[in-house]
Order: structure tokens, then C-alpha cells, then sequence
DNA sequence: TATGAATGAGACTTCATTCAT
DNA sequence: CATGAATGAAGTCTCATTCAT
């Protein structure tokens, strides 16, 4: 709807706070608006019901993650340092964000199944950029090209995600970061060519 | 409670069915009492709350699993061999039956965040057997010793999870034991020792 | 649903009063409920939703006021004396429950298009019982039968909906019995044959 | 209020309009502001709150409706004469304008018992023709002086309500125009001196 | 005059759980 | 042990109206 008008990012913002301290299901409209500083009504001149919220949320700030991914990948010349650098911003990225990363990780996957497909929608350019890397590597001779793409990528992404749930269930009182080369040169020695 | 009797089984058989045709938002208490044949309060004689059903469905279910690739691993005499059944029979047990399937890949993922750190519990001793094959890998000099011991477990269930869900959010339409073996590789290869 | 409980009459009943005194907008299913002496889930273990109890309460009460005027008119041997029964019959069941006049001639009029479709349904075997008695009337040469029998039951039915509703809003205060004879009159000469 | 202004009569006959396509319950003064082409808040310069468009639109109309009889009716010279034209006039108006004709027999009637009120005393000098006419047939000797007047005002009024909803209510698909001259001597016996 | 973004009260319905039989 | 009728709390969304511009 009215993306530009700055109620819309108020009240997603909102949205993000309230569920990450709240939890999915005490998450009621009424609370995020209050948050917001709006009345309950102002929300559906923005959104087209509750959902609408959840579902703009995840776009708005998939976008975002997924843009700083990719810029940052361009600045990199190869295959390796592209796989350490999407890494690392994906976990920069949620550690940065600590809300947010409750929200992604955790509340926003009890969701029901229409709006989790809508969120593999979303997700779909983050995971056609690893098909990427894992492609340009292929290319480079840097990966083993009889690798089946889809399973690295599942890997890839399964790997990232899991790291990152277990980061956030275990109250993110370790450096995420730090995890990362580790990650990059287990994916590495799994993908090299023979 | 009283989980000998015949009841206790047929409610949480039901439960399985129940939440995977309809969902786990729609299986309300009563459809899952209609559908093992007893009354709705019934349900309560042998579970203390909904949620318990859903817990105890967990355990059962995950018990059962989990038994079941602890012995098929027993036969193997090394860590290679061990972390290929474990690959295998994980997606095979899953295979065979397709609401359990359903059910713990997608439908229990939208409980709210108490039954999620339930079903970690239940977690716990297939994550551990997930260690013990690594640690034994270690010790026969398989893999590099100076990895990180959860985030290796973390690639590998993060995988298995990751690559199972998508099958089961793409219907199930292709056959998954066939991916068993590149996974291992896969595995093998990022976790080699240098 | 479940029409032979006593509670699906005790609902009907308080719907009528509560609809009669608080008028149709201000009848919360709560109000009814409380009225009823059940729980507001009650309700809906007898009626579908709230429409619904309006559509039961027509039925229900509408079904009751035709076939007492039917079972009248039996006794009845000739069409002049059935035309007056009718009338009588019609005005004496609605003098009789106040609360119901009010909630027929008024209240439930403000319902939705849907509602008043039914609504019209309802209203079918009477109007029909109408053109028996006409037809009857032309039968016995009573009545002269060049006229449009649609627009005798429109006449007919119209003036005494109109007088009904005009009592109403009068809140009742004279004597509707006593206009029933000149009514008659005014009917048996309009459609006398000449 | 300022009744002059062109924007006036925009809002009422766009709530005509409004009303006759989405029906009373779907007709929120926000779509009435767009079909009169001005803002929502410029209705409340002209109107005090939304009944009041509804009641200012049934005076507006009925004025009308009621005038252009009263000055036809003029024109003839008895009673007789003057109850067809009534009956000729009430049909006609309300066929040439089909959307008129929808909200006055079946929308406005949802509306809630004051503004009905109101619409009553609208029509009291619609009521107070037909009286005028009943009278000045019993002057004349046509009718039977010792009838009710409200009763006879009641049947004619009924009778013309009922027939006009009939055919509103069957899409106006027959003519009813054609069905005047019969209603006339149903009257005309009826209330015939004996 | 005219605008239109913002307000906020209010009600239907679901469903886990209980308890008298 | 088993039943199932009854309970009642709780939340999303609509829309008439206002008021700063």
C-alpha cells in the first residue's frame, strides 16, 4: 500500500519489537500499535490485515539482508571469498539485529503454511545468490562440478540457518562471528574438486 | 500417564493423522478424539493438556526413530560407515511414513516457543549420537580433530533437516534415499582431515 | 441442528425478548446468551451463527402462527368465513405476543437482503394459504374470478402488514381485534363479484 | 442546512446511487464521497451525520414524489379520478427510477427505528393526500362514510407498499403499471356505499 | 470551503478444558 | 474408565467522525 509514508516503517518496526519480546501469538494488533504510537485503525490504512504485517516484515527486511548481502559479494573477485563473505554478512548481519533475528529464526516460523510459503518466496533470491557462488566456483574449478546444486545449496543454507537458530534459542550469548571460517573451510573442503 | 493402554497410542496415531491432513492450526482437540474414536474427554484421562499430546507425540515418534538408527549404526564397524547409515536411515524413516513426516518438518515447527524447547529435549540424544560418530571419526583420524564439535554437528542436522523439509514442502515428489550418498560425501569431504 | 433440546427454545425465546426491548442492533449475542441463562459458546452449539438464530426464530415462531391459523381455518366451511378467520387469527396471534409483533413487524425487517430472502421463504405457505381462500372464493362465486390473484394476495397481505405495523408503532395502544370485521368488509366488497 | 449548493444534491443523489449497487449495509459514506466526487469530510459540511443524508435523501425524493401527485391530482375533478391518478402516479414515479425505487421498498428499510420514524413523518403528507381523496369520495357519496379512515388510508397505502416491493423485489420485471386500473376497482368496490 | 489521514469503540466466534452422569 | 454438553475468555477488523492543514 502506502510504503512511502513513514507510519508503514514505524509500524513494522514496531511489529519486530513487539514479537520479539512478546512471541508470536501474544503479538496482537493492539499491542503493535501501541508500539508504533498509531491507533489500532491507522495499521489497516497500511496493511491489509495482520498477516499483511508479517508477510510486508519479512520482505522489507529480507530485502534488506539480502541487498547488503549482495553488494558486499560484488566487491569480491572469486568463488571463496564471495562463500566467506555471504557467511559472515549473514551472520553480521542477524547478530546486528538481535530482534530481529528472534523474529526470523524463531516466532516468525510458527506461522501457518500460507504465509511460510510466501516466505520461501521471499527467500528464493538469497538462495538463487548461493546457487551463484556455487556455480562461479564450479566454474573456477575451485568446487567439484558433478555436485548435484541443489543439495549444496540446501547444505549451504540448511548449515547457515541451523547455526544461527541454535546461536539465538541459546540467547545469542556467543560470537556468532566467530564461527564463520570454520563454516567457510568445512563448505570448502566438502565442495572441492578431487 | 497411563501410556500401556491401548488409548494412550491410538490418540497420538490420531494426533499424526489428524495435524497432517488438516494442519496444525485446524486439529482442534475434538477432531483428534473423533478420529481415535474415543470422547474428548477421554484425551484428558491420558494427557494432561493439548500440548502434551503434541510432546508426548515427540517423544514417541522421535523415540522410535532414533532407537531405530541407534541399532542399524551398532552393525557398523567406522565412523564413515556410521554417518552414511545415520544419512540413510534418516531419510528412510521419514520416507516410510509420510505424516510423521509432515508433522515434524512443518506442523510442530508452528508451536509456540515452550513446545519447541520440548521437542530440543527429545532432540538432545540423536545430537548426541550425531558427536559420538564425529568424536569417533576424530579418534580414527577421519576427520580433523581440530574442528568444532557443534558446528559440525550443527552442518550435518541442519542439512539432514534442511534437505528433508524441502521435500516435504515439495510434496515429496522425488525420491530422497538417492541424495543419501552425496550428502555423505559431501560431509566426508568438508570434514576430511588435511 | 439439535432442535429437540430444550435449550434451542429457551435461545429462540430470549432472542425474541431481547430483541424486542433492546431493539435489532443492540442485540449482542452476549445479551441473548445471559437472557438464555447459557454460556455465549452455547449458542453455537445450537445455531450456526447469529443469523442463524434470527432464521431459526422466524421458522420457529412463523411455523407456529401459520398452521395455528391453518388448523382454524379448517373448521371453517366457506371462503367468506375462512378470509375472516384469517384476519382475526393473524392480528389475535401477534396481540398476543407483544414482544414478537415488535420483532416481526420491526426489528427483524432491519436484517440484510439475505436475512429477508429467507425471510420471504417463510412467508410462502402463508401467502399461498391467502390464495387458496381467494380461489376458493372465486370457486363459489364468492369472489369474481377476472381478477389477478396475485394482486388480491398482495392487497390483502399488504393492508394487513401495514395495519399490524402501524399498531406497532403505536405501541399497540388500541384495539387491533376490533378493526378485523370492517378489514372483511372492505375485502369482500372490493373483490365481490358484480 | 445549506441545501442551495450543488454539492447537496451530488451527495444525495450519489447516496442513491450508492445505496440502490451496494446495498444499505455496504454503502459507507467514504463510497458516497467518491461517487459525489469530494472528500469524506466535505459530506459533513452539508450533513450533520450520516442519517441525516439518509433522511434529507428520503425528504428530498419523497418531496418530490409526493408534489408531482398532489399537483396531477389537482387537475381532475372527483374523487374516483383522483384515487387512479394517486395509484397511476405512485406507480410511475417509482418506474422511472429504478433506483429510487430500490432504496425506499427494500434498502432504507434496514435502517434502524428512529430514522424510520422519521421517514414516517415524511410521509404523513403522503398519507394526508390519500385521506383528503378517501374523504372527498364519502362527500360525494362513492364511499361508504361509515368506514374507518385509517383503515381505508391503511389498505391503500399497504396495498400500494406491497405491490411496489413485489415488483421491486421480482427485478422489476414485469409491468406495474399495467396492474393500476385493477387495484383501482378493488378499491373502488371495496369502499363502494352499499 | 475543502481535504483525507487518523482515530478507537465494539462484537462475533472458536476451542481447550471441565465435570456431572 | 468414559462421556460430551457446557463453559467463557480473548482478539481482529470496520467505519462514522474529526480536525489540522
Amino acid at each position: 500500500m502506502k510504503k512511502n509514508r513513514p507510519k508503514y516503517n514505524q509500524i513494522i518496526d514496531a511489529a519486530v519489537e513487539v514479537i520479539a519480546e512478546n512471541g508470536y501469538h501474544s503479538s496482537q494488533v493492539s499491542k503493535i500499535a501501541k508500539k508504533a504510537g498509531v491507533a489500532d485503525g491507522t495499521i489497516y490504512l497500511y496493511f491489509k490485515n495482520k498477516e499483511d504485517i508479517l508477510v510486508s516484515l519479512f520482505q522489507e527486511k529480507m530485502g534488506e539482508f539480502i541487498s547488503s548481502i549482495e553488494d558486499e559479494i560484488k566487491t569480491k573477485s572469486n568463488a571463496k571469498q564471495k562463500l566467506l563473505t555471504l557467511i559472515e554478512m549473514h551472520y553480521s548481519q542477524l547478530t546486528k539485529n538481535h530482534h530481529l533475528a528472534i523474529v526470523t529464526q524463531l516466532e516468525l516460523r510458527q506461522s501457518n503454511k500460507e504465509l511460510r510459503l510466501m516466505i520461501n518466496d521471499v527467500l528464493k533470491p538469497y538462495l538463487e545468490l548461493i546457487d551463484q557462488i556455487v556455480q562461479e566456483g564450479m566454474d573456477e574449478n575451485l568446487f567439484d562440478s558433478s555436485l548435484d546444486l541443489r543439495i549444496i545449496r540446501q547444505m549451504i543454507f540448511g548449515t547457515l540457518d541451523e547455526t544461527v537458530t541454535n546461536w539465538v534459542m541459546n540467547d545469542q550469548k556467543y560470537d556468532l562471528m566467530k564461527k564463520a571460517k570454520e563454516i567457510h573451510e568445512l563448505f570448502i573442503n566438502g565442495l572441492a574438486q578431487k
